[in-house]
DNA sequence: TAGATTGTTAATCGATTAACAATC
DNA sequence: TAGATTGTTAATCGATTAACAATC
């Protein structure tokens, strides 16, 4: 467990853990790489060696059990924890990600939203209040927080990456188009980077 | 030009977009791999090897010019037109790419929203009208549409794809958290997973 | 010109795929 | 047992990095 995972591995587990989550819902108990491969359009071998990469949970002859595969994964990727949030920017990115059946579902539970908008402090989204950003230091002082989602635009992305840096937080899961990178100062960073997602769809489109 | 380009390239090509666009905005006007390399976090070999699948942009001695560089790769990415788009699913991902300035601002425009829930049809969201989905046939025929944005639950999300590749849609850009393929009916689709990427996040947290 | 930096070829590194003995 | 399929080692493939001649 304590081998080298490579980012590409990382990268491909979320997509094991949907499949066998989908399988289950179908009532397949048991599957083989081979078949999980087909329906993933990955090579069996692929498979094989990444779930490899965290112990042999299969069995020779038989292939994987569904369910015991998915909570394996689900354990290598700490959704059977719960993890706590925070939302900094409550515009139309904060909120749709406060409203998001799935992150909830899977345990990530949205304690606070923050803005700077006088319209916006004092509502709720879903549920959750949006608080204005001077009580943020305090915020996190009292509260446990595992992830900051940073939902603000590009320009402020730095200076309000800058302060939740100062304030504690570990974890930053960033919506805003600029790279933050803070493995330096122990933070981990995420990017999600829409815009670059939707730029390579239209690179597709122009050279096919 | 018509030589591959690798998915690792396509995917690195808006990070570029994106720097040379905030130097532009800082006012440098050339730049060498080595600098940009250290902006990026790249090496400056990799640089000068992804410029060069397009073309050689630079000058020996010298570097880059930015503003050149930027419209050239935008012009790769093909932001040097526009797009026209449609958002199936007005929900709160829905409403979060109609909002979002960035996509407005490369020129990326949205022409209806469509959705099932009687309650949203009728509505407009940043200035933009709800339909029904009985009207998306139509819509489709009347409208030259570039990318299909799919932002419906998961549970709907493969009905709904069927439907927009029965009218003639070529691109989707797809929020659902399920896998969509369709290289064989001739559609080009990016997914967005955004749970996945969450997950990526959880996993770096608890391997920490 | 001398110095800097590209474009491009060659070397290295890492990730994917294939193969197969182990074993259910 | 015979057949199937894993876990794992070896081979291949592709992507990244290094090197350097060309040249601005």
């Amino acid at each position: 467990m304590a081998n080298y995972v490579s980012e590409a591995v990382i990268r491909r587990l979320p997509g094991y853990y949907r499949h066998l989550r989908e399988l289950e819902a179908e009532g397949v108990t048991q599957i083989s790489s081979k078949d999980l491969g087909e329906r993933m359009r990955q090579t069996p071998s692929q498979i094989r060696q990444d779930i490899n990469c965290f112990g042999g949970f299969g069995r020779q002859g038989y292939g994987y059990s569904v369910s015991e595969l998915k909570q394996e994964i689900g354990h290598v990727l700490g959704l059977d924890r719960e993890h706590t949030m925070i939302i900094v920017g409550a515009g139309s990115i904060g909120s749709a990600v406060a409203h998001y059946p799935t992150f909830i579902r899977e345990g990530f539970r949205t304690l606070a939203l923050f803005d700077t908008d006088p319209a916006r402090i004092g509502t709720s989204v879903n549920g959750v209040r949006v608080h204005s950003m001077e009580e943020l230091p305090l915020f996190l002082e009292e509260h446990a927080v595992d992830i900051a989602v940073l939902a603000v635009p590009g320009d402020a992305a730095r200076e309000v990456f800058d302060e939740l840096a100062r304030c504690g937080v570990t974890a930053v899961w960033n919506f805003a188009p600029v790279d933050l990178h803070a493995e330096e100062r122990g933070i981990t960073v995420v990017n999600v980077h829409l815009a670059d997602s939707l730029q390579t769809l239209s690179y597709k489109i122009a050279h096919r």
